[in-house]
DNA sequence: GCAAGGTC
């Protein structure tokens, strides 16, 4: 038998159906895909299926001092079992394997990867295949021609994950125990992560410096034949045109001569053409930055485009390449999409010109073709908008990359008036070229009426603007992104995902994004002892470094040890500063928690957690001051920059996922709550009848609203509301638990909540939907399936039989309903429906509703 | 529980 091993599924599919000529069969071991023809199998990996750690001796962080890290053992051990698994079994079966894995750095060290799992079990020949996309002729010339594992090129990743183990291992235990930030709050450093975090605080550092000039600027309206435009002043300065006017001086006297001016003459007209050319094929950085100008973040704008991928309707979108590869025929592409609604006159249109050629970027690589569609188009109705929108955008840019350039005429017009000189630029776009099939890029015209040299205009309205130098804007995700390709930081695979850990790790925050005091404690501690893990230069010198392995002209040995030494000099230096670092770090951390002064004492208000673990504002003072003020009961709170103007107190965002949301000022809230009256609407359903208990439209001063039973805290009974929105109390009442329905008043569309009991129970049931989605391989498309076999919520699961369900559902194996379950804790059910009975417990959901609970209702009284 | 790199 022959096995072939690949890096992913999607890549295992696709292969065996190229080599088996379609004849190939799937089956599962372990809960893996096999595919199976002839006398062949073929299996797709996850990546990296074995991982790099330190020997469990140096697990507990207080036990081991970090600097033991940089000369402790480091042991490779399988982190997906079941692939793990099931390739030993292949491997045991075979007679020969193949490695298949992809065409870069990464690839062959995976491809040794699995090499040395089937080396454990058999001692058949092991070939290498290497291809940059997997279409038919590239994969059958592979095949055709096998190669030998690069085994030094493997090498050169392995010392990469040694280096950053034990860097990142070391110097994150040192800071994190420094500062006795143990946890989940554990303090973070490495090879990539600091050196982007350096970035976007050395802007902020740029910001905080900067000094703002000012300057003034000059324009006149000049009027030809009833057609205004608006023109510049401008004086030359050492013989280059400047327009700003540092001198105010200056500027009022330009400004009075202008004035003077009744007619203008035009001086020079001069007028160009400009070729435009179209973009080049998209790689996933400029992907990711195309997206970003959408309004997608980099990280979903990669979760789309994965999704994309893997439904079939665009290549794989983890590139670095920018050149189409040789087998890829645009005009046959074209054709696929000449049916569509969407796209037919485009496409058509595009397939019009005599000979089509694509455009090319600088970056040509081995790894995969740039990202485009594959010319399976999807039914509009089959993605959610958002998906379309992205699947749209990387259709348009492929369209754009064999469109013909657009062409632009540039006009420039300068003029005099009592000595002072007036310029304007228009521009007509002559041919639209790509842009009529890639309406992305700008393509807006500025209007100049016809005019010629030595004709006089009116000079209608001239504005003298008083102006200043701004600091340079902070980054935006995808300009960061840019720069870390730049800088060779990170991967198409990582550099998002890295964004997104410095988010997670509270080193950023808001978007664009803002570095926290705590990340810049971290940069200035790293750039003080250990500035080589805060630089790019080390990113630098261990490609450098990788290339000597690769090439053959270094071992892996020499430089895991020469960097292990650097970093026992690093520890010499940290060791005599730990105390002052630790110091450091946690003012710091204080300081992100910082709200403002406390109106009962000269200390400040705090963010603090209680021992039960929630989050409210206390005073720095305690215990001489015991003021507090609540915070709402989900989420991480995180202090904005914006401050209140009434209490001098930040804001504060609650930070939940996709129910994240801005509280606001504390103080602010606790007022507008202590302001309200409860608004009573009805009897309360567990305490009315024996005691009198009434619902009521309550504020809290958490910032929450709910309806609860006036005699709270006897009675807990409680219904979420949202948060946002006028609630309007109409009077048509819910027949089954008679209480009216509401109706809440935010933005244009009014929300008809309905009945709060009816409204709280569907709430409940979409929420238990929605739990599926958050299983391990549950996407949306499973969740439905999975609701129509009966399972609404993740729960459900332990009621059924996987081996009877996996019959039911289409492409779903028991395996992986055992999997699902292992997912879901059990636990006992009440079978008692009552809805406050979750109350508590209940997060925020995605339209308006929140979390709003008896909880929020005792924490205040607390 | 630390990194960065794969992939889902």
């Amino acid at each position: 038998m022959e096995l072939i091993i690949t890096e992913k599924n999607n890549a295992a599919r696709r292969i065996a159906e190229i080599l088996s000529d379609g004849g190939a069969s799937t089956t599962q071991r372990n809960g893996v895909n096999v595919y199976e023809w002839g006398a062949t199998r073929c299996v797709g990996l996850s990546g990296h299926v074995v991982g790099v750690d330190f020997p469990e001796e140096y697990a507990d962080w207080r036990d081991v001092e970090p600097v033991e890290l940089i000369d402790a053992d480091i042991v490779k051990s399988p982190t997906q079992q079941n692939i793990v698994t099931t390739l030993r079994q292949l491997a045991r079966e075979a007679d020969e394997a193949v490695i298949a894995t992809d065409y870069d750095r990464e690839g062959e060290l995976i491809g040794k990867e699995a090499y040395e799992l089937i080396r454990e079990e058999t001692d058949v020949p092991v070939k290498r295949v290497r291809f940059s996309s997997i279409t038919e002729r590239e994969v059958k010339n592979a095949f055709a021609e096998p190669d030998d594992i690069d085994f030094d090129l493997a090498a050169a990743g392995e010392a990469r994950q040694i280096i950053d183990l034990v860097w990142g291992a070391a110097l994150t235990r040192f800071l994190s125990l420094s500062a006795r930030q143990l946890g989940e709050d554990f303090i973070s450093v490495g090879r990539v992560q600091s050196p982007t975090l350096k970035l976007i605080v050395d802007r902020e550092r740029e910001i905080q410096a900067f000094d703002p000039e000012d300057y003034w600027e000059l324009f006149a309206d000049l009027t030809k034949d009833g057609d205004t435009f608006e023109a510049q002043y401008f004086y030359d300065d050492d013989g280059s045109e400047a327009e700003r006017v540092w001198d105010e001086d200056d500027a009022t006297e330009a400004y009075e001569r202008l004035r003077e001016a009744t007619s203008a003459e035009i001086t020079t007209v001069r007028r160009r053409t400009r070729t435009d050319n179209p973009p080049a094929p998209f790689n996933t950085t400029a992907f990711i930055s195309a997206a970003g100008s959408l309004g997608y973040s980099a990280q979903r704008a990669m979760s789309i485009a994965e999704e994309l991928y893997t439904t079939g309707y665009i290549t794989y979108p983890r590139t670095d390449n920018t050149v189409y590869p040789d087998d890829l025929d645009p005009e046959e592409l074209l054709d696929e999409f000449v049916a569509t609604r969407e796209f037919g006159e485009d496409a058509e249109s595009l397939l019009d010109v005599e000979e089509i050629e694509a455009t090319e970027g600088d970056d040509e690589t081995t790894d995969h073709p740039p990202i485009h569609p594959t010319g399976e188009v999807p039914d509009r109705g089959a993605l959610d908008e958002d998906e379309w929108e992205v699947y749209e955008l990387v259709v348009r840019r492929f369209f754009a990359t064999v469109a013909e350039p657009a062409t632009w005429e540039h006009l420039r017009v300068v003029a005099e008036a009592k000595d002072c000189k007036l310029k304007a630029t228009g521009k007509r776009l002559l041919e639209a070229g790509y842009h009529a099939v890639y309406p992305y890029s700008s393509a807006s015209e500025s209007f100049l009426p016809a005019v010629e040299e030595g004709e006089h205009l009116d000079v209608t309205d001239v504005e003298l603007e008083a102006k200043q130098t701004q600091p340079p804007r902070r980054y935006g995700q995808s300009r960061l992104i840019q720069k870390m390709e730049d800088l060779g930081l990170g991967t198409k695979a990582t550099r998002h995902n890295t964004i997104e850990k410095l988010y997670d790790r509270g080193y950023i925050e808001s978007d664009p994004p803002r570095p926290t005091a705590i990340a810049e404690a971290v940069v200035e501690a790293a750039e003080e002892f250990a500035d080589r893990v805060v630089s790019d230069d080390m990113t630098a010198q261990l490609e450098a470094d990788m290339s000597a392995i690769a090439s053959g002209e270094a071992t892996l040995d020499d430089v895991t040890q020469e960097s292990r030494e650097m970093l026992e000099r690093v520890f010499e230096e940290l060791r005599e500063s730990r105390e002052d670092i630790g110091d450091h770090l946690q003012e710091s951390l204080k300081a992100d928690r910082r709200l403002g002064p406390c109106p009962q004492s000269d200390h400040d208000l705090l963010i603090r957690q209680s021992r039960q673990g929630s989050y409210f504002v206390g005073c720095d003072g305690y215990p001489d001051c015991q003021y507090t003020l609540p915070l709402p009961s989900s989420g991480e709170p995180l202090v904005l920059e914006e401050t209140c103007e009434e209490h001098g107190l930040n804001h504060v965002k609650m930070l939940a996922g996709r129910d994240t949301f801005v509280h606001g000022c504390p103080q602010c809230k606790a007022d507008e709550a202590d302001d309200t009256e409860d608004e009573v609407i009805g009897v309360c359903p567990d305490c009315g009848e024996d005691h009198g208990g009434e619902l009521a439209i309550k504020k809290l001063r958490s910032g929450s609203r709910l309806v609860g039973c006036t005699r709270y805290p006897d009675c807990d009974y409680s219904l979420p509301l949202p948060r946002r929105g006028d609630i309007e109390v109409t009077d048509e009442y819910c027949d089954e638990h008679d209480l009216p329905e509401l109706v809440v008043h935010s933005g244009d569309d009014p929300w008809e909540l309905g009945c709060p009991i009816c409204n709280f129970k569907e709430y409940q049931a979409r929420q238990a939907v929605d739990d599926l989605e958050d299983l391990d391989g549950v996407g949306p498309a499973t969740a439905e399936r999975l609701e129509n076999a009966g399972v609404d919520a993740p729960q459900d699961l332990h009621d059924v039989d996987p081996d009877v369900l996996a019959t039911e559902i289409q492409g779903v194996s028991a395996g992986q309903i055992r999997d699902w379950q292992s997912q879901v804790p059990e636990v006992d059910t009440d079978s008692d429906d009552d809805p406050d009975d979750d109350a508590e417990s209940e997060g925020e959901s995605e339209d308006l509703i929140d979390g709003a609970s008896a909880a929020d209702e005792r924490a205040e009284s607390d």
